[in-house]
DNA sequence: CGGGCCTCCTGGTAGC
DNA sequence: TGCTACCAGGAGGCCC
């Protein structure tokens, strides 16, 4: 479920709760959570006694910059992942996986029930982006709509999977694809081939436009807009524009909830 | 290159 | 009531 909007979320948090102090230790509580090229050790050594500096988020990984010479932590969210900034011990969440101490008693807790979720060290931010092959995050600065309209326009197959796909475009899961769709009225099937070079330039001006709201509303912890899908997105769900009953269909393996009514085929 | 299907994993729930 | 089977979902792998 953490998507871009999410983990700009929790890009807030950390840099709110964490930047400025000190680990002192790190406990891992459960290492299925550390990718193979990590161990509790390892992890230890490079984070105990280093000040937490700031953070970057491209697409859904959040990359914590620390005095740590060597690299920066990883994280990734799956789909239940999320940190918790804890005043005490007692306020550590269910499914803790990773916990940095920090000097003051506080500490910064990492989530994750299902453990689809990923914590790793990375050398480098340029080459692991692209070793991993990510594409531009949603909401860099430095694309603009054309450009990334011109990069769906160069794929085939379901607008739906072409923007989940985070090789073309990082940050968007299931969720927010299902968001984009609906806000441009779309069937969740339509193919790029069925659109217009134009109609994409308006997937993506809508889509970053959706993005930053989303991102924004979560940061300052308000509901998103009354018309915006996302609340409705479960079985029984009805179509906030128009109260029909929302439909769920699989489209690329995975379910795509839509309003038949308003996003016709 | 894209789709379909499988795996990882846990916990909530639909259905028998 | 109590069990099982399935499903959610991000990512990656494998095959067609």
């Amino acid at each position: 479920m953490p998507e871009l909007p999410d983990v700009e979320k929790f890009k807030k948090e950390i840099e709110e709760g964490a930047v400025g102090r000190q680990v002192e230790h790190v406990h891992v509580e459960d290492k299925r959570i550390l990718d193979d090229s990590v161990t509790p050790q390892s992890l230890g050594k490079r984070l105990k006694g280093s000040q937490i500096n700031g953070s970057r988020r491209h697409g859904k990984f959040l990359f914590t910059e620390t005095d740590a010479q060597d690299g920066w932590l990883l994280m990734h969210f799956g789909m239940t992942g999320y940190p918790a900034f804890c005043a005490s011990e007692q306020d550590k969440p269910p499914h803790t996986r990773l916990v940095l101490e920090f000097s003051d008693n506080t500490s910064l807790a990492y989530a994750c029930q299902r453990l689809l979720g990923k914590i790793s060290w990375v050398p480098d931010f340029a080459e692991f982006l692209e070793a991993k092959g990510l594409g531009p995050d949603a909401l860099a600065e430095d694309i603009s709509v054309r450009d990334m309209a011109t990069v769906l326009w160069s794929r085939k197959g379901t607008l739906k999977s072409t923007l989940m796909n985070q090789e073309v475009v990082a940050g968007i899961g299931n969720e927010w694809s299902d968001e984009i769709l609906f806000q441009c009225r779309l069937h969740p099937k339509t193919e790029i081939g069925d659109l217009k070079f134009e109609d994409l330039c308006e997937v993506c001006r809508s889509g970053r436009r959706l993005l930053r709201t989303g991102a924004r509303a979560n940061c300052n912890r308000h509901p998103l807009p009354p018309h915006y899908l996302t609340a409705h997105r479960h079985s029984d769900g009805i179509c906030p524009k128009c109260q029909k009953e929302l439909e769920k269909i699989k489209v690329a393996g995975r379910p795509a909830y839509y309003c038949p009514n308003c996003q016709n085929p």
